[in-house]
DNA sequence: TTCCTGCTTGGTTAAATTGCCAAACAGGAA
DNA sequence: TTCCTGTTTGGCAATTTAACCAAGCAGGAA
């Protein structure tokens, strides 16, 4: 692999990970209807603030996510919501995964 | 978080998460223009056959690529070519991510 | 049968990720 | 000032991931 190419690939892969987890995903989620501060992204996601806080911060270094503190509160936001369209996706992939399980059950069951 | 989301967000997470990696990236970008076999991935990737494969297996097991034995190769197919898709949307953060750096550079500069 | 080619799997090691608790920290209220 | 609330950071242990080498395996050729 190139070496341009190689810091390609890790730019696009960068972002994927930081995506990768099933409380980011919905942080994501979230964050695509309205901006939420931590506290209430905590209550939705359910684990300890502290882990909470370094997902947003993992969503944020990936650049996917902004903050601004207002009051006492950092409020977060997702910055390209285009994100959200390719779990659909996602959701073919999980869908012919789905259909490939039945196919195979079906020739057992023969 | 309810435990039929989470299992619904780990679903999509397993597929990311298969996806985040620069060299399965790579090679499902190339697997997107034709079907290929472990060896010519091998070569374009530039790692050891066997790191290959295991990607290919992590590619294979998140349902996005299926393969087939045909004499003396086995040639791997990408299962969804929308996954590509999203590639313009993670160039799109990127870009963002860009315009941002170029901003904060400039307000230093002044 | 034995050899060779193409690929996968096992083993090992290094590095990264995740989650919690505890501590620190910032800013407003008392 | 001290307290309280909201958030981040440090530290640690458990788990996962990634890469290589070496060994194994399947199938065709000799």
């Amino acid at each position: 692999m190139k070496n341009t190419d190689k810091s390609l690939y890790e730019a696009r892969a960068k972002i994927l990970k930081a995506m990768a987890h099933p409380s980011r995903l919905l942080i994501i989620e979230e964050l695509n209807k309205t901006e939420r501060c931590v506290n209430e992204l905590t209550a939705m996601v359910g684990s300890d603030i502290s882990t909470v806080s370094k997902h947003l911060s993992v969503l944020k270094n990936a650049g996917l996510v902004t903050d601004e503190k207002r009051s006492n509160c950092v409020y977060y936001t997702l910055r390209c919501s285009c994100i959200l369209d390719f779990i659909d996706c996602v959701e073919e992939v999980l869908a012919a995964d789905a259909e490939d399980h039945k196919k195979i059950l079906k020739s057992i069951m023969k």
